[in-house]
DNA sequence: CGACCGAGAGTTTTT
DNA sequence: CTCTCGGTCG
């Protein structure tokens, strides 16, 4: 798992103590402490103040991590212990740089200008490396690539080996490369237990290849930024130690959600001096499937022998009831570093579980909550749907829109990865360095200009086998009559333009420069002409491109930029309702939070359980943990009988994660009307929610109650024996006295007796969505039906009646 | 080169 | 079901 652990390291570098520290005398407040400390919680306190010597800081949701983070680095440097460039400092994304820059210039001013060493993973290895490019074998002017051109360069290579590029894709050749990159993985380190992960063994040669390929073209994508770093570190212990002398402060935010090269990249450079500082929450590593290894936190202890360990547990943000649930659900999973948040805000709402019908009637009760809580003075953008997929959002917007209720949807296809950015972007590239080949590939015929797909294949040919640019090999055939004279003639006139282009450079603002090259190529003329519905929005993206370029003074210098910020601040629209993924909601809040689609195998996901096992649905459940604590006041849990998935209806389960919630702190809102869906299902009589006295955690009780550790030691899903879901529906189809509420373990729990159904095996019966069929099979109240169009289904008993 | 048709797939997302 | 991709035909 951790390539050559220890061997692979230089030994450890004498780590000077710093004697001088703290000399200078920190701005001070009323009580001699100094002002940015004042408000800090003991814990919060003690995490800024530990500056020397390895640092984890365990900080669950919504304890002022970054306050404690910002304030820390403050700290140092308010204290004289490092100057700005002596400092760290490494996020995960642009958003929580910029956001951590601008609290640090709030509290120390200016100063702050000088951290040239805050920002993401990728940023700050991308500027150690263009300082010693040339000791990993590329220039410091070297491209960093995106996944487009990445897979573009996977499926020449995939081609040019023969292998059937429909079974074996590019795109998963390339998570695959990927995924060994995240490991700390050159070429020669795979291990060959790998090897057979793409088409028959041809993936690490492929690998291999591609590295040459980047290696020619003189780029680099983003794993190979971290990568190149260690082999430039290994290979260079005096780099090395020169990046360990100068950062004398290292911090990590974050800490849970990164990936082996990560990991080793600050080993390396914490190794040193040992003043390291990791910020985390294991609770919350919601990216294992893109290379986040938990152990990574749970190991720091070991790796950073006497580290001091704080947790931060005071909760600031949700009230009790919401904090409860979500600590109630975590505890299910094994393996964790463990903490219990605390609130002072007793009481607010419990967390509101519903069961409904269908997709369509879910999201009927969401946007008529919506409309209840905007009325009761709420503002819209004070409430957020979080999905699991995005697929689940499409039922909103269609509500949304129905109802005029405004909404925004938070991901979906970034700016800078639209097509036409990237053309743009690669018009730009390929004026500013003419040897960009990728560049060139992908815009010769964009708009179309009569130079297809035969042609490009013989000039990539002629570039390859002379070892020079695809440009340069477009000048030599021009001359030529290796290709068609039509040809020759479109070739010769981008070239000519393309010159042209270049010659503005310098003369005309880099704005104005765009626009000339986007009308000229004819790029915005093709746009126009376009009938198809996107192509309004395309001319608008690429106006918001030319205006973005504005905040830099050239060219270069906006290249640079976009490389590796993929990101824009779009201005903020009006009042609106969130709607985006649990996964992007990470890190937010809401006063008020809806969770639909609590439902086995859309939460937690098929797919990842299926790949990742146990594993995988630990990380649903802290995606579920996340998901709750996002919100302040009130959470909305709910989930469907009935969902149609790719046109197919399905009749789903409850999600074991709603059986998993502790019942002390969940209202099943039957009081509603809700938990029915419908007339004569207002009061669900057995509703295990509804009894008091069987909680593990009500109010008052403490975490280590023997109420508490008997759920602690439940292990099995619930919903595999029954629950009150089902119990709630047995209501309609008059079966309520087969799902009697027994007592067990000290919970109340519907659990349905499968000896007296009311059906049997050939009963005809009908169903409201799937029509006629007959009963093949009976599992409690789980029926098996043979639909006549439906085909086979499993149905809940109470959904269908005899025919 | 462009328009049309059929097959196949179809979490989560950053840099 | 809906979208994307690739292939084929005119």
């Amino acid at each position: 798992m951790y390539p050559d652990d220890d061997s692979a390291f230089p030994g450890d570098l004498p780590s000077p103590r710093i004697s001088d520290l703290a000399r200078a005398r920190p701005p001070a407040g009323p009580m001699g402490a100094p002002d940015y400390l004042d408000g800090l919680n003991p814990e919060q306190r003690e995490a800024v103040e530990t500056t020397e010597g390895p640092l984890l800081v365990l900080a669950g949701a919504g304890t002022g991590k970054t306050r404690v983070l910002t304030t820390r680095l403050a700290h140092i440097l308010a204290t004289g212990r490092a100057r700005p460039w002596e400092l760290l400092a490494v996020t995960f994304t642009n958003k929580a740089a910029r956001e951590m820059r601008e609290r640090i210039t709030h509290i120390i001013g200016p100063e702050a200008e000088g951290l040239r060493w805050l920002g993401t993973f990728h940023s700050v290895a991308a500027q150690i490396l263009r300082r010693h490019a040339e000791l990993v074998g590329l220039k410091s002017n070297y491209t960093i690539i995106d996944t487009d051109d990445n897979e573009r360069l996977l499926k020449q290579l995939i081609e040019a080996e023969n292998i059937d590029a429909k079974r074996w894709t590019p795109r998963i050749l390339s998570q695959i490369i990927d995924g060994w990159k995240n490991r700390g993985w050159t070429p020669d380190r795979v291990p060959a237990s790998e090897a057979g992960e793409f088409a028959n063994g041809k993936g690490i040669s492929l690998y291999r290849q591609y590295q040459e390929r980047l290696r020619i073209l003189n780029a680099c994508d983003f794993g190979d930024l971290l990568l190149h770093n260690i082999s430039l570190f290994t290979g260079h212990p005096d780099v090395l130690d020169e990046f360990q002398r100068r950062f004398k402060y290292v911090m990590v935010d974050e800490y849970q959600d990164t990936n082996v090269a990560q990991y080793l990249w600050l080993r390396l450079l914490a190794q040193g001096r040992q003043n390291v500082c990791c910020v985390g929450d294991d609770d919350q590593s919601i990216y294992g499937w893109r290379g986040a290894e938990v152990d990574n936190i749970l190991r720091f202890e070991r790796d950073f022998p006497g580290a001091k360990v704080v947790r931060l547990e005071r909760n600031y943000r949700s009230t009790e009831h919401i904090l409860a649930a979500a600590s109630g659900l975590i505890t299910t999973n094994k393996g964790r570093l463990g903490k219990t948040l605390w609130t002072e805000a007793k009481g607010g709402e419990k967390v509101k579980v519903s069961g409904v019908w269908d997709g369509e009637a879910e999201s009927r009760l969401i946007a008529d909550e919506i409309e209840r809580a905007k009325k009761a003075g709420r503002k819209y953008s004070q409430m957020a749907i979080l999905v699991r997929a995005s697929f689940q959002m499409r039922a909103f917007e269609e509500r949304f829109v129905l109802l005029q209720i405004p909404y925004k949807v938070v991901g979906g296809p970034r700016f800078f990865e639209r097509a036409e950015i990237r053309d743009a972007h690669a018009y730009l590239r390929l004026i500013q360095s003419p040897d960009d080949d990728l560049a060139f590939e992908r815009i010769v015929n964009t708009p179309k200009r009569g130079i297809g797909d035969t042609s490009v294949q013989k000039l990539l040919q002629i570039a390859r086998l002379n070892g020079i640019s695809t440009v340069e090999a477009a000048r030599q055939i021009i001359g030529s009559d290796d290709l068609p004279a039509r040809t020759r003639t479109a070739l010769s006139n981008f070239i000519r333009d393309l010159d042209r282009w270049r010659s503005l450079i310098g003369a005309t603002h880099h704005q104005r420069l765009l626009e000339t090259v986007l009308e000229e190529s004819g790029y915005t003329d093709a746009l126009r002409l376009d009938k198809g519905p996107t192509s309004q929005t395309r001319l608008e993206n690429l106006k918001e491109l030319v205006q973005s370029m504005g905040a830099f003074d050239t060219l270069e210098a906006y290249l640079e930029h976009v490389s590796l910020v993929m990101d824009l601040d779009r201005e903020a629209t009006g009042d609106a309702v969130w709607i985006m993924t649990l996964h992007s909601a990470k890190g937010l809040e809401f006063p008020l939070v809806f969770l639909p689609g609590w439902e086995e195998g859309v939460f937690p996901s098929q797919r990842s359980m299926d790949d990742k096992g146990e594993k995988g649905l630990e990380e649903e459940r802290r995606l579920a943990y996340v998901g709750i604590t996002r919100a302040r006041e009130e959470a909305r849990i709910s989930f469907v009988a009935n969902r149609q998935v790719y046109g197919r209806w399905t009749s789903q389960l409850p999600s074991r994660f709603v059986d998993e919630l502790p019942i002390a702190h969940v209202d099943a809102a039957s009081e509603t009307g809700y938990y029915g869906g419908g007339p004569g299902m207002q009061s669900t009589a057995a509703s295990r929610w509804d009894d008091p006295g069987t909680s593990a955690f009500q109010a008052g009780s403490s975490y280590d109650s023997p109420g508490w550790k008997r759920a602690q030691e439940r292990t099995s899903g619930f919903s595999e024996r029954g629950s009150s879901w089902r119990g709630a529906q047995g209501v309609r189809g008059g079966s309520a006295a087969r799902s009697a509420p027994i007592e067990g373990e000290g919970r109340l729990v519907a659990v349905s007796a499968p000896t007296n159904s009311a059906y049997s095996r050939g009963d005809r019966v009908f169903h409201v969505k799937f029509g006629y069929g007959k009963v093949t099979g009976i599992e409690g109240n789980k029926l098996t039906v043979a639909f006549d169009k439906a085909g086979d289904k499993k149905v809940i008993d109470s959904f269908v009646e005899k025919a």
